[in-house]
This record gives structure tokens, sequence and C-alpha cells, in this order.
DNA sequence: ATCACAAATGTTATACTATAACAATTATTA
DNA sequence: TAATAATTGTTATAGTATAACATTTGTGAT
């Protein structure tokens, strides 16, 4: 259950593929300040630190890391700083949560309108999750759903397995 | 995140219905040891005892809430008993684990040959969780996952919301 | 501007979830 | 029945998350 297992530094295609990834957290970052501001919700310092440290890259990043870096530019952080940045974060819908490694990563593609949740191939060996849109499966899950009189509210779908890059290593 | 998070004491048909809980835990108890004998796997005292408990209800339940049983029938239950258990349980399929609750539930339909992972619809309100067996969902996740050459090796379905006799109150 | 209020952050403590490491015991089989 | 493997006992600790209250900062009304 530990999120720090190691990973390889690896990219793949479907994620991270060979791109400058600053520009994924600096088209994150704008993103954010203009949803945030359309909505009146104040993307502070500390939270708009917080969402860039999550894009850091492309695995998600457990609570207690950002954490540890946080501390280093503020000497006062502690773990409320960073969970209260981060149900922020989630709140706007800018971050997802993957339940399998108590971890967080960005929203590539946050919804003007409301939160929602993603779904996540998450990579064993380099860590690495790229986030699928799949209306199909929503739709087929709901329906599933309905057929037992179930409504469903929010969901979690996390596959894990091997990326192309690692499945050669 | 807390598991603990109070739950209305109700049923719903999808899940348990009106019927004979009894029954479930019985039919569980003797699928597991037949599918252990089978395999050479020791369904031990506890183990044994543990899966009982997690049949208990149709609610995901935590390790911890599972300790605090065990220790009254046997004082030196420490959490290494229950997890240990717990582990062997989720080897031989027995169990799945609902990683939005950090909390495991039976399974109703172990597989005889190997585990599977579970697709879950769990209720917001009475705690209630059942298991989906919706290959068509696997299906589609398998090929989203195929287009981007990703090869799937296990995944996590959980849908929250409400079941229908949690619609009405 | 400044007061009053709300929102955000600081701070300390603690709850909850899970595993490491090694010792002792119990089963299995040669 | 001795040797070995599997299970359980035991203690300690790592990792994740929130409660509760104090302080500071931002916001809007006057």
């Amino acid at each position: 259950m530990a999120t720090s297992k190691k990973t390889k530094q690896r990219d793949w295609a479907g994620s991270t593929g060979s791109h400058d990834h600053r520009l994924c957290i600096v088209d994150a970052l704008d993103k954010a300040a203009e949803l945030c501001s359309q909505r009146g919700a104040r993307l502070t310092q500390i939270r708009r630190r917080v969402l860039e440290l999550i894009w850091s890259s492309h695995r998600p990043i457990g609570a207690y890391s950002l954490l540890e870096v946080l501390k280093e530019e503020r000497a006062n952080a502690a773990p409320p700083t960073v969970y209260r940045a981060i149900d922020f974060l989630l709140e706007q819908g800018l971050v997802h949560r993957i339940q399998s490694q108590n971890a967080f990563i960005g929203c590539p593609n946050p919804d003007p309108n409301q939160p929602h949740n993603g779904m996540f191939l998450i990579c064993t060996d380099c860590g690495n999750a790229v986030e699928l849109e799949e209306s199909k499966i929503d739709r087929l899950l709901k329906s599933s759903a309905s057929n037992q009189g179930f409504v469903i509210e929010s969901r979690t779908v996390e596959a894990a397995g091997l990326c192309p890059d690692c499945q050669l290593n």
C-alpha cells in the first residue's frame, strides 16, 4: 500500500512521450488560474505551488512527498498545509486522487463546469499515469448500475499494467 | 478518507435484499473451504474467522474493525494478525479490497482458477456494496488501453452513489 | 481608510492504515 | 521423529489523513 515504491524514470508516448514537460506545467497553471478566476475561487500561492508540484511529473505524487518539497520553501509547512491545498484542488477539479496509491495527479482537462472523476492507466513499472476519456465506459457503468436501480454519483476507475515502453524493457 | 463514516443499517435488493444473510456466510465459507482444499492452501482458524467476519455484512469492513472483534476472542490479536489473514484471503480471491475505503468485502463468486478484480457499486448512504459482473466494461477498458499500447494487469472499478432503498429515504 | 467578517494559514496533537523484523510455535514430510 | 516450511506472536514503526483551535490575511461595506 506504500505509495513510494520505486519506479524507473522513463516516459511513454501515451502519457508524456518525448515532450517538453515544462509546457504541461505552464499550461496547467494557466488553465487553473483562469478557471479559478471565473469561479471566484482563490488560487493562492500555496495552492498554486502545490498544483505545480503535482504537475512536476506524470506520476501520481503523495501528500507527504509534496510536503517534503514544500518544507524547503516554507519552514512551517505541515500536513494540513498540503492536505488543504489538495482538497481545494480536488474541489476545483484541477487534480485527481489515485485511490490505489493514495496519491494525486494533475487533471489535463479540468471541466469548466464541474469536476469529473478521471479514469487512469497506471504503469506498474515506470509509474506514469495517463487519464482516459472513455464516455462509453461511463455509459456502460451507468446503465449497468441503473439495471440494479442504483444511481452513480462518482466513480473510481484505475487500471494498472505495463505501458508500451516498459513492455520492452 | 476515514473508513468509519457512519452509515444507516439498511439493505437493498441489489445487494442483500431481504434474505437470510446467514446463508451468505455459510455459503461463502463452504466455497472457501473447498477452493482452498483444492489448491492445497490452508484456511486456518484465523483466516476462516476473518473471512467470516468480513462476510458478516454486505458492507466493506476495515482491518481495524476486524481487529477489534478478533481481539475479543484472541487476546493477542494484533494488526499483523488481521493483515496477514486479509493478504491470504486476497491472494485466494476470497475477498476484494475496496480502494476508496481502505476496506474489504467478501467475493460472492471466487474464481476457481485465479482471483479476479471486482467491480463495485457502493451506496454512500447505507454503505452496502454489490459486486458487478460486467465483462463488457472489462473488454472496453482493455481495448481502450490497447489503443495506447497499454496492457492491463489489474484494475479497480468502484462506483459510489445511492442504492434503490436509499433513494427513497 | 477602517471596521467587521470571512477565508486562509499556522500550529499542535492525534487518529487511522499498513508493514518491518525477528521470535516462537505449529504443521508437513522425509 | 528430526528437519523443514508455514503460520502466528510480538514489538516497533512507517505512512496517510484529520481535528481543533489560534493567528493572519483578504474582502466588502460603510
